[in-house]
DNA sequence: CCTTGACTTGAACCGCGGTTCAAGTCGCAA
DNA sequence: TTGCGACTTGAACCGCGGTTCAAGTCAAGG
C-alpha cells in the first residue's frame, strides 16, 4: 500500500475545498484537520461563513503528513520539517539523524518480519522458545 | 543497532535476579517491569521479602518484548504472540497478517528515508515543494 | 422569517504506555 | 531494636494524538 490510497489523489485546481471534502478525500476526520491546524501543521485558506475552506494543495500536504505519521514521526517533528528552508542547517542535521534512525527502524522491522514469518509456520512449543525465532531477533 | 544494546545480553544462569538487576540489564525502568507483569507479558519467579525475583530467562523475553515494542507492536498484541502455541491457528493467521503489515511499514519507511535523505541536501525553497521530495513520497 | 443541518468553538474525555507519588513493608547492618 | 534504604502497592498523573460533547453560528431553502 502506498501513502495515498490509490497512489495519487485527484486534485481539482480552480476550486476551493470544504472541510468535509478534504476529510473525505484524505480519509482524515474533520476533527483531525482542526487538530492539525491548531498544531500548526496545516492552514485553512479562509472561511465561508464559519466554515473553513482549503486550497487544493493541502491534499498533497496531508498526504505527506499522513505518510510521515504512519512512519512514526511525531506531529512536532513533522511541523519542524514542513517549515524547513534549505538554509536551516539545524533542521537539515535533524533530517540526517532521522535518516539514520529510519535505517535502524527498517532493520528492526525486517528482523521482526523474519521471525514472525518463521513463527507463523514453526512447530515449536512454545513458539517463543524456538531457537530460530529467537536467533533472528537477537541479530 | 540491534534490539539488544550489544547484540547479546550476558545471562548468568544459576542465579535468580533482583528487579533492579533486570532493570539495569534491560534498560527498562522497574516501573515498566511491574507494568508488564500486570499486563501479563512477564512473570516474576518469586519474592525475596516483598521484592520480585526473576529467572534469568526473562532477560531474553524482555529483549524480545523490547524489540517488538520498538517495531510498533502493542502490548496486547505481544501478549497474544508470546502465549501462542503451534496449534493456535488464529494466532498464526494474525502473525501472517502482521508479516504483511510489516512489509507495508518497511516500504513506507524506505520511502520516507529516501525523501528525507534527499531533503537534507536539497536546495529547494521551501523544501516541501521540491518535486523530487514529493514524488518519492507519493510512491 | 424561520427552520434545518453542517459547521464552529473550547473543554472534557479517551486509550496507550508508562511514571510518579504516598504510604506501607521488608532485609540487613549497626 | 532500631534504623536505613530499597523495594511494595494502588492510585493519580503524564504526553501523545486525537474524538466527543454541548452550546453557538452561519447559509440556504421553503
Amino acid at each position: 500500500m502506498s501513502c495515498s490510497k490509490n497512489g495519487k489523489i485527484a486534485i481539482s485546481l480552480e476550486r476551493v475545498l470544504d472541510i468535509a471534502e478534504v476529510a473525505e478525500k484524505t480519509g482524515l476526520a474533520p476533527s483531525a484537520l482542526r487538530f492539525y491546524e491548531k498544531k500548526g501543521l496545516l492552514a485553512s485558506s479562509g472561511r465561508n461563513g464559519l466554515r473553513r475552506t482549503y486550497e487544493p494543495e493541502v491534499l498533497h500536504r496531508l498526504e505527506l503528513i499522513n505518510c510521515a505519521r504512519r512512519a512514526g514521526f511525531s506531529i512536532a517533528e513533522i511541523r519542524r520539517f514542513l517549515g524547513a528552508t534549505p538554509a536551516d542547517a539545524a533542521v537539515r542535521a535533524r533530517m540526517a539523524e532521522k535518516v539514520a534512525e529510519l535505517d535502524e527502524d527498517i532493520a528492526r522491522l525486517q528482523r521482526m518480519r523474519h521471525s514472525l514469518q518463521h513463527a507463523s509456520a514453526c512447530p515449536h512449543e512454545p513458539l517463543v522458545e524456538c531457537p530460530e525465532f529467537k536467533q533472528a531477533l537477537a541479530t
